[in-house]
DNA sequence: CTGAAAGCGCTAACAG
DNA sequence: CTGTTAGCGCTTTCAG
């Protein structure tokens, strides 16, 4: 077994509660006494249990951390970034990956109450279907929903697409680009929602045409490469490709290869994420670099915050991505 | 507050202790109280606090697991697996990132036991230096290292790097290639040095001249960028170059495009991991797929199985690769 | 088979 | 400022 805080107190010839109050300082107690039960404390190699403590203080320092695929590169980073700055605050992470299923992801909601967390990150499955699980998370302990979201009215930690989408588009209009088109997914998760419906609204004063070239799929290469191989095939060939991900990106610049459509002369082609895909491929990809660290760090202070001070909803926030302008895009 | 067992014992009108007997299955009880009990608690709502739980049966059915850097695109499938297969018997995950740094690494050890972790998953920074971690772990619950490894008297899981040198070696004398050449990583992480002494032994009844052929840097894009720029400027040119990793044979076949070398005409390229990039690249990149899942996987069922029999050692496991062939070395 | 009672290791309330 | 005592919620003896 391991050392108790009775056996310090024995050293030391003091109280359990003495030693405890002399550890965390929570309590003036003589500093001889302090010293003493200090190096006790030290000699036996004492450290408490925080199974205990948690049970008594009604506080695990836990949080619990729940997102569809950590697969999906996106997630890494800011898993990274949370755990990190959990430690910084004594804090330690329950991770839970919920395998893009709804009924796994509110199971494990479920679970990380039997564990007491102190609070709940989650970057939700489905913009519909998460909300009940959100919802009755939001009611226990405070909640941040992390880029993708489910309930309108419980905290979000995200980054700006209305500012994405018009940064890419203005980047595009300054390289001469008049016609547009889109690759997405059909998908339901609300960043790429998002992503499509302020494309659409931007893009309406600049081609009335481009509405007509939007192609929803999923978000993957292959589907890249057949929406833009339909999109050089027809009539009225937009001359700039907007892409909801790299992935796709990088399989439209590959059918348009394949057609002998050159890149970025003939067509200007964007990504989104900035991935380690944009940098590696050829002609490099312009995309968004989101702040991901960032989102990480900010969500853990935000709930950590409103954890502190009891109250239920931590403040949201909204990030900016950055264009990273790369061959793709660039016709100047 | 949640419910507690004394409220289901009272609506029920038994005691506690039943209630605890009743729902856990582990004494016979009377079928009628069980199915009394069953229903408060589904009225109520109950879910026992693990918290509470842990505390008095001296195991909190939690694991640690601690990789050097999440980011690194080896472990998100690792992690998935893992988190997946522990949920599977109930056990839930606590992931810290150490950030490549071993005194980090060290404090994270500490502090998952005070946490009372069951078991410990590792995958270690630095193959001297995690060391002391890993015994001292080692000597309290049981302990398997994943991948990276740094004591050799603590269970392990990983991939036969042995295996994988000896199927690029004899995919490459197939393809016609006599003359060998090595990028890696100077970096002392088990697997890359085991990949590069395997390397050196299989290599040497090949081609005497290998082994002068060795170039040791990092595992960036950019030095294999720069050490395959140096391989085909100097005299005797290698015709395959086996890389350690995806990314530097990315620079390897980006160097090699830049002097006209052609890919795989004059030479073979050969990376290792089978990342995202082997099959986004151009020509794509024949590389070595690891077993991520089922690392993980083999490690929690390992590790579970030892916690359950309370044995101190889990039992070691090697899986094996398999080679990915794709365009950068078919030269048939 | 069931209930009463003890106790996991710690901290907070309460006296002194 | 310090010690005694109680109790967090649960499980497991120990009697009955």
């Amino acid at each position: 077994m391991t050392v108790t805080i009775r056996e310090v107190a024995d050293a030391a010839g003091v109280s359990t509660a003495t030693v405890s109050r002399a550890l965390s300082g929570v309590q003036t107690v003589d500093p001889e006494l302090v010293a003493r039960v200090r190096q006790s404390a030290e000699a036996l190699g004492y450290r408490a249990n925080r199974v205990a403590r948690a049970l008594r203080r009604q506080s695990t320092q836990t949080v619990g951390l729940v997102i569809p695929d950590i697969t999906n590169p996106f997630f890494p980073p800011v898993v990274q970034a949370v755990e990190k700055e959990l430690r910084r605050g004594g804090l330690s992470l329950l991770l839970c990956d919920a395998g893009d299923d709804v009924d796994i992801e509110a199971e494990l909601v479920r679970n990380l109450f039997d564990h007491q967390i102190d609070g709940l990150l989650i970057s939700v499955c489905d913009r519909v279907a998460s909300k009940p699980a959100v919802e009755l998370a939001a009611s226990r302990v405070p909640v941040l929903q992390i880029d993708q979201r489910a309930a309108a009215d419980v905290p979000y930690v995200g980054v700006d697409q209305v500012d994405a989408i018009s940064q890419i588009l203005a980047h595009l209009r300054e390289q001469g680009c008049q016609s547009f088109a889109y690759i997405g997914p059909r998908q339901e998760i609300s960043p790429a929602t998002e992503r499509l419906d302020e494309f659409l609204a931007q893009v309406a004063p600049l081609d009335a045409a481009a509405a007509g070239r939007v192609c929803l799929g999923d978000s993957s290469l292959s589907w890249g490469h057949q929406a833009a191989a339909q999109l050089v095939d027809g009539s009225g060939r937009p001359d700039a490709i907007v892409c909801a991900t790299d992935q796709i990106a990088l399989g439209a610049l590959r059918a348009l290869s394949e057609h002998r459509v050159k890149v970025p002369g003939d067509v200007a082609v964007t990504g989104f994420g900035d991935t380690v895909l944009a940098s590696a491929c050829d002609p490099a990809l312009t995309s968004i670099r989101q702040p991901l660290e960032e989102l990480g760090t900010e969500a853990v202070k935000a709930l950590t915050s409103a954890i502190e001070q009891h109250l239920s909803q931590p403040q949201s926030a909204l990030l900016k991505g950055e264009l990273i302008v790369r061959a793709s895009s660039q016709r100047k």
